[in-house]
DNA sequence: CGCTTTCTTGACGTTAACGTAAGCGTAAGT
DNA sequence: ACTTACGCTTACGTTAACGTCAAGAAAGCG
């Protein structure tokens, strides 16, 4: 952010670790739109200077988490699943657990899509093969 | 399918080939709802008997194919597009040059989506051991 | 000062892939 | 003949994750 009215008056040489909207916007390449849904979501939790939304750097590791969540697969309520049980865990003992087997749960989830991902290759594989095959029949045909 | 109603009239021992609609359903365990959305996407195209619709051992493959694509993420519409080529390339070497085209694109999709799972059970790992720790710590404690 | 940009809060629209009836015909069992 | 099961079409409902306006507030600029 950097701006007079930043809170934070950081010196002239290091960021003072504020991010508007857009900076977050355009950093990760998702719109303004997705930001504030996001916190609708209860994932984001940003700041306010007036009405105008101030991100730390705690939000933007959060948001890097949740693009790399949705790449995989989760929704944004599972992100929160997880965001949730990992904020309230400093401590309890059974939280710990609970997001141990949540982790397995998503780890069996992956490796699940990972087997048959690697079916899904060799099906291509094999179509593939069967095309080339044709198309050299095809060009023998020519001559 | 096997009633009197089929048009085969197969011999007693062997099955004709035909299935109905909630034969599919119960195999695949979809419901009958879905086997008529892909009918009406343009993946299936089951023959009738009066309204009733009658599907063969091709549909009930299809069928097999359309669940294989969407467990890897594929759209309807992207596994009619690679029907249809598949359906119109016998002969054509253009077809089948833009089907191994086609193949390309989705593979390298595959590849991509492979290499950020990879990430993700590195990421799962990651939080795991620091919980592990954790969870250690609180039993030290605890004694 | 007006102009432009960037932000805000609604609120409604969109797409995919079905779910969920309503209302009716047909077939099999008893 | 009555019931139960299954099937058909038509059509509206649902969910997720945004997109797309509309209308207005604050702030920098010349
Ligand atoms: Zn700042
Ligand atoms: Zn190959
Ligand atoms: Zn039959
Ligand atoms: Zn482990």
């Amino acid at each position: 952010m950097n701006t007079t009215s930043c809170e934070v008056k950081p010196s002239a040489t290091e960021r003072c670790g504020c991010y508007t909207i857009s900076d977050l916007a355009k950093e990760f390449e998702v719109t303004p739109r997705a930001l504030r849904l996001y916190e609708e979501s209860g994932l984001l939790e940003p700041q306010r200077d007036g009405q105008k939304r101030i991100y730390s750097e705690r939000d933007r590791v959060r948001l890097r988490l949740i693009i790399r969540g949705k790449r995989i697969g989760c929704s944004l309520a599972e992100v929160k699943e997880l965001f949730d049980m990992y904020d309230s865990s400093p401590g309890e003992s059974g939280q710990i657990k609970r997001l141990l087997e949540k982790l397995d749960e998503r780890r069996q989830a992956l490796e699940l899509q990972r087997s048959e991902l690697a079916l899904s290759l060799a099906d291509i594989e094999q179509i593939e093969q069967r095309a080339l095959e044709t198309l050299r029949e095809l060009e023998n045909k020519g001559h």
